[in-house]
DNA sequence: GCAAAATCTGCGGGATCCCGCAAGACAGAT
DNA sequence: ATCTGTCTTGCGGGATCCCGCAGATTTTGC
């Protein structure tokens, strides 16, 4: 059996690697990778079956290396490994779970246990393990109170990339108009209507700026979501000439 | 002598830990701190006269932890300790680092023989010792080739909070025309005028927004930048009812 | 199968944003 | 003193954004 470590952090990667040594003895090769590149790399030449991966790697992030090694075999194990539970993270990573795969969520504060623990019940048991405090934010995400849905959430990446309502229409199909609501819930469930300087009475923020302010701010969005986004917005605009 | 060191990762911290003692025999005390707020009670409370103070902590980061601690004591030393060279940060370390004081800023991934140079040079000799990566970002921030002024970036900054121009002119003192003006330089440097969907002619940003996007991707803003943005916006608001 | 609820769409209009043009203010150099 | 460059401000106008209203379409629940 192997596992392999995608981990940027020289002292985390040691740590992991300590870790799953003693978590699993019948592990015979522990792989090491220090970004997500060489980490597709690896996975692809090993054909590795078990990895645990960091999110928030420069060069490339754990969430795109996840999806291109899950395209290519979708019953790998993965377990992921990161220091915050953002609702951008945990929505991401729940986007592109294969059908039936089985995966992890845990914390880098999580205890020593927790994470072995966890190592043993992906990879050997092929079982889901998400952290208690990640497993919160899937749960707010998705119920409907103060959650957002799909649609809204893709919106408010598409504001965050800077496109005008035009291309937002024109990206998903949609009339001006339409899009248009879609902000104006949007707007309403960031509550962004606020008033500023009341001392005399007139004062609103830009609510497409402050939306993106107000979801970088909840963590609804962060670098790596903008990252993935804006990559994907390229490969549709590259796909539209064809 | 004592040193204190303000760290939220655990591993992180005892590897410092392990540093300092190594680097500087003459410390009979290390303190230690799992983020910002609770890194300033130490301080105030020990008047510690040497840090190491990460950035990127939850509760309270370091930049703002270092800002009220130099604001009390202006000659204390601190050697702050990061994962990035983000220009968020380095902006936002030099911006609040006190006439002559003594201080550091060295990535994590530098070896070990550099971050135990940089302790002894800046605890013992008051000197400042930035990382030559940093230094490059420094540079480049203050070369005015493809570099911001300080205006250009208040104005940002604004942005990115979601002000809307008029909120902007009143907050500077500027009539809304000038702040039209600085967004514009803004826009050019930021190359935001770039065209998309190029097949029927017609396509373009939405140019604030994107301004923003563009920022956070080339790391000229963060969700730190941003949080601390946010605070002295408030600050500001509630400073103009008295 | 039908009614209720949600979503999509067009129209119209007020507010804001983006920006060209031009006149004044100020600093530094020749 | 003059000139040049940068910064500021006002005016005006086109484009975009934000949103109320109302009808059409789709989805949902029973």
């Amino acid at each position: 059996m192997e596992v392999l470590i995608v981990e940027d952090d020289p002292l985390h990667r040691s740590y992991l690697h300590d870790a799953v040594r003693a978590a699993l003895p019948e592990c015979d090769l522990v792989l090491e990778a220090e970004n997500g590149k060489v980490g597709e790399g690896l996975a692809r030449q090993h054909h590795s079956a078990h990895i645990v991966m960091d999110l928030q790697m420069s060069e490339r992030n754990g969430i795109e290396a996840a999806r291109t090694i899950w395209k290519e075999r979708p019953d790998t194990r993965i377990l992921f490994w990161s220091n915050y539970a953002d609702e951008a993270y945990v929505r991401g990573v729940s986007r592109i779970v294969p059908e039936g795969a089985a995966y992890g969520y845990v914390l880098k504060s999580a205890s020593d246990d927790r994470l072995k623990l966890a190592l043993r019940s992906i990879f050997m048991e092929s079982q889901c393990v998400i952290d208690r405090e990640v497993r919160g934010v899937q749960q707010k995400s998705l119920g409907h109170v103060n959650g957002f849905t799909e649609v809204e959430y893709e919106i408010l990446i598409d504001i965050a990339l800077g496109l005008t309502d035009r291309m937002i229409a024109r990206r998903h199909n949609l009339s001006l108009r339409s899009v248009q609501n879609r902000l104006q819930q949007l707007y309403e469930k960031l509550d962004v209507y606020q008033r500023i300087g009341e001392d005399d009475g007139e004062g609103r923020y830009n609510l497409r700026s402050r939306a993106v302010a107000v979801a970088l701010m909840r963590k609804l969005i962060n670098y790596s979501a903008l990252e993935r986004a804006e990559a994907d917005l390229n490969e549709w605009l590259g796909g539209k000439h064809s």
